[in-house]
DNA sequence: CGCAAAATTGAACCCAATCAATGTTCGTGG
DNA sequence: CCACGAACATTGATTGGGTTCAATTTTGCG
C-alpha cells in the first residue's frame, strides 16, 4: 500500500504494553479497534455455559478480530494476554475506510483474513483428527526445530499454559508426556528432551495439510 | 461490482450438475477453480490416517474454499456433495484477475471471507462447548423456526447426513433423540414433533454467539 | 527455609465411538 | 402391486480417550 496511507493508519493507531492474563477484547462486544500482536502470546478463546475453549493462539506479527472489523459485527470470542506483550491499536473505523480509499490494502487484508481462515482450519483439524498424545507429539517437532537446538526444548511458560494451547488439561498433558517416553521423550521440569526423534516423527506423522 | 466485470466472469465459469456423495475437490491438490454452491448441499471434510471428519455444511447460495484461491494455495480440506448439488465453477485466474481490476469485488471478497471465517468459528465453537445431545437439541430449535411451522419438523434428507452435520454418528444421533425425548422432543421416522418448546429451550441454551 | 502454586499420580466417571445384532424403510423388479 | 434386498435406523454391550476430583510431590520464589 502507498506510504502516505500507511503513515495515516500508523497516525491514528496506538501501540500499547499489556502485562500477562489481561483480558484485550470480550464476545459479544463491538470492535473498536483492529489488533495486531506486536510481541508476545495473545489466546483466542470463548465461553458458553461456564464451559470454556481455546480457538487460537496468535503469535507476533499477526492480526487478530479481522473479520469482525470487516464485517463490523460482535466478537465471537474473546482473547487475553499469554505473556506481556505489546499490540498496536488501530481504529476499525480507519481500517474500513482504508479499504475503500486503497486497493492494495484491501488486496492485503484478502490475504491476511485468508491466511487466518486456513490457520483455523488447520487448528480444527488439528483438535479433531489427532489425540491429545499427537498433538503433543507434533508440537514437541514443530518447536524442537523452530529452535534449532536439535534434541531439547526449554518452555518459556508454564505446563497450565501449553496445556491450554493444545486444547488439554494439565492431568491430561503429563500423562501424554508419559506416554511419549515410550517414544524416546524425555522431560525434567522444563526441560524436554528427545533422544529418538525418527521413533517420536513416525508416532506423531506430521502431515504439511496440519501442520504447515 | 460493475456489470461488465460480473458478466467476464460469467463467462468465464460454468454451472454443473453433480449427484450426490461426489467428491468435488481432493485437500492437497492446487484450486483451478472457485466452488460456488447454487443448489443443494456440500460436505467440507478432511482426512488424516484413516480418520475423517467434517469441518463445515455449505448451503446454498455460499463459495467455499474462496481462501485458496485468494492465497493460490494447496486446498486444506476435501469436498463432497451431501445431495444432488449445482456448482458454479468460477476459474481461479478469472477469480485473481479481478480482485486486481475492481475494487468493488475486492471489498465483497473481503466481506465474504470475512463470513465463513465468522462461519467455522461458530461451528468451532458449537462443537467444542456442547455436547452432542445439546448440539442436535440447538439444531431442532433453528430449523423448527425456519420452517415456521411451530411444532414440527420433517427431514428431507436422512438421519446419516443429519448426524454428520452435527458431528457425530447415526449411533450417537439416535441416542440422543431419545435423550431428549426428556424435553418433548418426539420422533417418528423423519417427522420430529416438539411438545413442549420452552422445555427444549432451556435444555439447549441457544447462544447468538453461536448460532446467529 | 518455607509456603503457595504447579505438576504428577491415582481412581472414578463421562461422553462418545465402535462393534454387533436386530428392526425398519424404501426403492426396485418381478 | 407386492415381495424382496439393501441401505438406514435403533438398541445393546464394550471400549477408549479424556475430564474431574482428590491426594501427593515437586518447583519456584520471596
Amino acid at each position: 500500500m502507498s506510504e502516505a496511507h500507511f503513515d495515516s493508519l500508523m497516525k491514528a493507531a496506538l501501540l500499547q504494553r499489556f502485562p500477562k492474563q489481561v483480558v484485550l477484547i470480550e464476545e459479544g462486544h463491538r470492535p473498536d479497534f483492529l489488533h495486531v500482536v506486536v510481541e508476545g502470546l495473545v489466546e483466542l478463546f470463548s465461553q458458553h455455559r461456564s464451559r470454556e475453549t481455546t480457538i487460537d493462539i496468535i503469535r507476533p506479527v499477526t492480526t487478530f478480530i479481522l473479520a469482525a472489523v470487516a464485517t463490523d459485527e460482535v466478537y465471537l470470542k474473546s482473547a487475553r494476554t499469554l505473556t506481556p506483550a505489546r499490540i498496536l491499536l488501530v481504529p476499525a473505523q480507519a481500517v474500513r475506510d482504508m479499504l475503500t480509499r486503497d486497493p492494495d490494502f484491501a488486496r492485503a487484508m484478502i490475504h491476511e483474513l485468508a491466511l487466518r481462515y486456513r490457520g483455523i482450519v488447520r487448528t480444527l483439524k488439528n483438535e479433531k483428527l489427532r489425540s491429545g498424545s499427537e498433538r503433543v507429539a507434533n508440537w514437541i517437532i514443530r518447536t524442537s526445530q523452530d529452535g534449532e537446538k536439535s534434541g531439547s526444548i526449554v518452555l518459556t511458560y508454564d505446563k497450565r499454559t501449553l496445556a491450554s494451547h493444545l486444547g488439554m488439561t494439565p492431568e491430561s498433558l503429563s500423562r501424554a508426556f508419559s506416554h511419549l517416553a515410550d517414544y524416546g521423550v524425555r522431560c525434567h521440569g522444563r526441560k524436554i528432551e528427545i533422544s529418538d526423534r525418527s521413533a517420536l516423527l513416525s508416532f506423531a506423522a506430521p502431515d504439511p495439510l496440519i501442520d504447515g
